[in-house]
DNA sequence: TTGTAATTGACAACATGTTGTCAATATGAG
DNA sequence: CTCATATTGACAACATGTTGTCAATTACAA
């Protein structure tokens, strides 16, 4: 049945743009927005300092999306650049500590959100989700950049 | 788990992004763009013909970001307003002959692209993906626009 | 009827995403 | 080593979403 596929692609649109929402209205007391709290969280959670352009690909977004949000950051003194012995232009980005600062009241502040949004919906369904959503992702992302071994699938691409 | 929910949200924003993406890619022969294909759509399932604020709400975005979309679609001559008998301003938007032919190429592109996306996947999963989606989204409404009724559930709204 | 509130479209400013192009900088095949 | 290729950041153009403001229009209560 395409029709429930057609309807979770329509509810992902709007989850979206709720989620955006809702985001920015949970950080703008800290002069945050969804985009800048999802990209220090980004640089946070990396194990060890990335170039942009890997948080970009971790993120699942285009490369200059990021460096925009990233310059501003740093100009607003969140984020801070060291240097990458490995690559001369590539610095690497990190938290300052104003940044480390503002992205755990962030978090503070997400925890109780989370579990409100949370409750009362089955932890099974929630993994049903997020296993559905996954795969749907992966599908596109698969018609989207095919490798050699799975290009026999493909109809034509310009 | 709030572990859970949060995936689920890093899942939705993923997802969404590369919907659009295959949604670009899917109608971008015929002159279209996911959100251009979208507002069609709105136009087009609409048992009568409505103003564009009234097209703007069942898609759960701002009035103003259809209104430039649905100028630029009526620039292009796939909409037409027709006068509204029961307010001189609010015209009411349609589909020109034109544009209901782009449509119903957009539409016959995305079945056979929505069928393989289902493929594979439970209807029940996918169902129940909606099912969570849509609560977490009316979490989300109802917090962000309360209503009398249930203000008490709001800790303060500045 | 009158005046207030809600709706609507127009316009502007801005945030956030895309693609494309360019030069600088690795990387790796030969 | 050398040259083709990939990666990276900078810059620009653009699509699509937001909010805010304004005037025109409609709806409704007094």
């Amino acid at each position: 049945m395409t029709l429930h596929m057609t309807t979770l692609i329509i509810e992902t649109f709007r989850l979206n743009g709720e989620l955006l929402a809702a985001g920015d209205r949970l950080v703008s007391a800290i002069g945050l927005t969804s985009a800048r709290w999802q990209v220090l969280g980004a640089i946070e959670m990396a194990p060890v300092p990335l170039p942009v352009a890997h948080i970009a690909r971790n993120m699942g977004l285009s490369r200059q999306a990021v460096q925009r949000v990233v310059n501003t950051l740093a100009a607003e003194g969140l984020v801070a650049f060291a240097d990458n012995p490995h690559h001369a232009r590539a610095k690497l980005a990190v938290l300052s500590t104003s940044g480390k600062r503002v992205f755990d009241e962030a978090m503070a502040r997400q925890l109780p959100w989370v579990e409100g949004l949370a409750k009362g919906i089955d932890v099974s369904d929630i993994k049903t989700a997020v296993s559905v959503l996954r795969s749907v992702r992966e599908k596109l992302q698969a018609a989207a950049k095919p490798r050699e071994d799975q290009r026999y699938v493909m109809e034509e691409h310009a």
